[in-house]
DNA sequence: TAGGACACGTGAACC
DNA sequence: TGGTTCACGTGTCCT
């Protein structure tokens, strides 16, 4: 007698089987840590490789400086974007932020109001601190300027950076009325 | 009658299949890209969401790696598209073009391959001859940078701006082997 | 109705 | 020998 009576979809779960452990055997191949040849191990494994890599990413970034729009903005600052279209009122403080890049180097980053002869004092001030700036890039909008430094520093660099943060903010300060 | 004949590791299974699918679950959690709320495309999902983290991470770390201590310039390498890599025989001059605004105001290019410290010498000849820097905007890309100044000038313009120039010329001018 | 996705219980293989 | 992992076929739920 027909012993043999099948499922309608005893293939069709036979291929998605088949497709399944075919993605587990997949996710082993682009996952370097495997702990265990077994699904379950080879799901945490691919879990914990997916939080490194997001770590390992986040660090690149921050170490990068990467862009004003992003890490600046991680920072708890003002981004660019956000400040690029003034409205009526506001009424944008200078700022003034440093990050230490190691071994003497800082990305310095300045959003001031643009004012005549302001420009020169931060270089003055950089120049007085024998801080070298080894690149400066800015972006200026609507009055609005946004400068990026990288500067290296020579000597006490963690006197030196206090009190040239301190003069910086002085500088960049919108004066009171 | 013992209708209920169970295997001895019914239980064990069913703990094993909570366990599987409870990763399945996690998995989601991490990976943002969901196509399909399927085991299968989870896992795609998941396969994907690796690969684009490791490209994401080589990524970065070349960027961290070509150009030591510049994360600025890095930043703007990777702004840029491919085609701004030059070529191997390629070999720009340093350029400086100096255009009169009027009262006392210039506008200032100066393309230049980046080296340690020329920007601090630039910086240095514009003080030097008593000018005002009141605006700055730079790119970088590659180890190439131009930037535009906008300066203003005091005392005599004519004989100060064709010495500037040519100091200016001197400083950012490829030397010659 | 057909087809896809899933959970289930079971037997087998492997330490 | 138990403990664990897996593949299998099936029933059920949902479009």
């Amino acid at each position: 007698m027909g012993k043999e009576f099948k499922s309608k979809n005893l293939e069709a779960e036979r291929r998605r089987r088949g497709r399944l452990n075919g993605n587990i055997f997949a996710l082993r191949a682009v996952v370097p840590k495997i702990t265990k040849m077994s699904k379950e191990a080879t799901l945490s494994d691919a879990i914990e490789h997916i939080k490194n890599l997001q770590n390992e990413v986040l660090e690149l970034q921050r170490q990068l400086g990467d862009s004003p729009g992003e890490a600046w903005e991680k920072q708890g600052s003002a981004s660019c974007s956000e400040s690029f279209v003034p409205t009526e009122n506001a009424h944008y403080q200078g700022q003034v932020e440093l990050i230490s890049l190691g071994s003497s180097k800082y990305n310095l980053k300045i959003f001031w109001t643009k004012r005549a002869g302001l420009f020169t004092k931060v270089l003055e001030a950089l120049c007085s601190y024998k801080v070298q700036v080894l690149s400066l890039n800015t972006i200026s909008f609507y009055g609005y300027a946004e400068s990026f430094f990288t500067i290296e520093v020579k000597g006490e660099q963690d006197v030196v950076m206090v009190e040239l943060r301190s003069l910086l903010s002085s500088i960049v300060e919108v004066p009171s009325i």
